[in-house]
DNA sequence: CTGAAAGCGCTTACAG
DNA sequence: CTGAAAGCGCTTACAG
């Protein structure tokens, strides 16, 4: 197990400087063409590579992107993160994944602990748990050291720093008014709980479609799921009223399992009820019938804001103590319908 | 935008010596008790936290788990993250992430990238071009710079290291005669291209299950399906002949694909076709049928995987020159076979 | 009880 | 053209 070669013993091996070996590796001008070769050949057949560590605490950057989202055995944050990854490597960038398991706790503790050097600026989603409590300080604390935060999906108006969203409102919006105009008249809503962020939005865009278009709003139409283990039960319920002719899901989860409940119920989907769902995911291309969906984009959704958190790195080297105003962007990320099987 | 204060600051604020600092932090006994709490209090008032890259440079070594694997928009991989960094972070270690999208030069680049200083060791899975070249050398390097390598699902034996995997071959056995057991004759196969070590093993497994039958192997019974996408044709064609009464699956994507050709086909699951897959991930849950699939407890691969690196980490620096046999361990998963409603 | 010094592995102004 | 020195932020023997 011979170690790794420092620059320190490639220099008392050939009889030079630490400075020489370093500048040789660069390549830099002032060394002798001889010397750098010498260098070079003997670094190359040693395998030598600069410590990355070392590089980091000398440049006080380290080029690794910290990602903290509340869990990654999900099609939507998995995709997200592949996206940044991308963009990551193509810039030189590394990434470090912790994740909160949607507890604010662990938000918290993770943010800390990479806010101790280890990477350059955060990509997050926010846990459930802290858009419940609504604190945000561990973000604006993190913000206050210099640590640029860009987030994602879940974000929250009380914190300014740039962010990646999609317009949840208007897509809820146009998914159900695309089942209006297919002659949906009894339109169910599955939604999450409401402080997360996400899923209120959803809830809105539902509830103006229906207005804009005279239809009545009826409370006893909406499903606030907690988790989704036992949220069947509420929806054979629901799907007792068989004037409902639509169901309009804020994910594929909800949406796959109302229409196992339709199906158990001998109700036919598209024909006695369409099911429109949000998040592209992987069970809506596989499931009977395919599921219409609101395509979040998650793997567009990282990769800019990658690429926005990764040009403030840079450009912050120039700006340096320039803090006037900040402008923080907001990328709204256009969301598609991908029309299957689910609505007809 | 105040920078992250550092123990120099201090010491200068405090008026004492950058030594007095560092000990009080540590609440080293040989600094006055007043002292201790003068630095702390302050320390604590401007949120000091040590700078994680000095401490990396120092220590020589950097808490950091590297994963690399072939991609990460994949139940059964996310799953394994989840498993690692939840083991990592219990102890203190944290994790980042490479893909290699499948590509060898990807995974040998990313390895060199993090073979650099920025990580204390490597799990991994070899991504699909890795394991058709049967090039390692990059494995092998990495290991003789003293980077400890935890290998798991794909692996190969030409490495020396530890390894977390399930036993393929059994489990496929076993999958196998569950549906024969049931009285299922004609079993078709859906598996990988040979070289993924995984898909081989798996086909291994059906073959020794028929051989022990006593059912004849039939070539035309397997498809063997490079890329997912145009796979439905094949199976289409496979399931033409009506006397296949099941299909073993080597990953759930064959499975659900088989289950709506089937469908299409007018050929019902399970009664006509039993359908058993590998790899327990979200769509064996949601699909319709629901499919009966090996798990390969993935969360469970991760955690030991993790548990494995870390042992090796914490021990090493007892260890140190003795390198005498170096006793790599292979730990096998225990698969379960979880019924569902695709076979009977 | 406190501090100066060396060192982790590197880079880069500055002398010479 | 080459090298000594300072420094990134920290720790830890070693003096005193």
């Amino acid at each position: 197990m011979k170690k790794k070669i420092t620059i320190k013993q490639i220099a008392r091996e050939l009889d030079v400087s630490i400075s020489t070996v370093s500048k040789s590796l660069r390549n830099s001008l002032d060394i002798g063409e001889e010397t750098k070769l010498k260098v070079q050949a003997f670094a190359k057949f040693y395998h030598y590579k600069p410590n990355n560590i070392a590089l980091s605490l000398k440049n006080r950057k380290t080029k690794t992107i910290g990602i903290i989202i509340p869990e990654i055995v999900h099609y939507f944050f998995s995709t997200v993160i592949n996206g940044i990854e991308h963009i990551a490597k193509e810039n030189g960038y590394s990434v470090v994944i912790c994740l909160s398991d949607d507890s604010f706790d662990k938000e918290v503790l993770n943010m800390e602990l990479l806010t101790n050097g280890s990477i350059d600026g955060f990509i997050m989603s926010l846990s459930k748990e802290t858009q419940q409590k609504k604190d945000f300080h561990h973000i604006s604390e993190a913000m206050s050291q210099g640590m640029p935060v860009v987030m994602f999906d879940r974000v929250t108006e009380d914190i300014l720093c740039d962010k990646v969203i999609i317009n949840d409102e208007l897509a809820a919006y146009e998914a159900v008014q695309s089942l209006i105009d297919k002659g949906r008249k009894k339109i169910a809503l599955l939604t999450t709980v409401d402080y997360v962020s996400v899923g209120k939005l959803r809830t809105n865009g539902y509830t103006k479609a229906l207005f804009h278009n005279n239809i009545p709003f009826d409370e006893n139409l909406i499903i606030k799921i907690e988790n989704i283990d036992n949220c069947s039960v509420k929806i054979e319920e629901l799907l007792e009223d068989k004037a409902i002719d639509a169901v309009f899901a804020v994910n594929e989860l909800f949406a796959v399992t109302a229409i196992k409940v339709a199906n158990k119920s001998g109700i036919k989907v598209p024909e006695d009820l369409a099911v429109i769902a949000f998040t592209d995911g992987i069970i809506s291309k596989y499931s009977t019938p395919t599921i219409t969906t609101i395509s979040q984009r998650g793997m567009e959704m990282g990769k800019v804001a990658a690429k926005i958190l990764i040009e403030r790195l840079e450009s912050e080297e120039v700006e340096l103590e320039e803090d006037e105003e900040e402008n923080y962007k907001t990328v709204v990320i256009e969301t598609r319908l991908i029309e299957r099987e689910s609505t007809n």
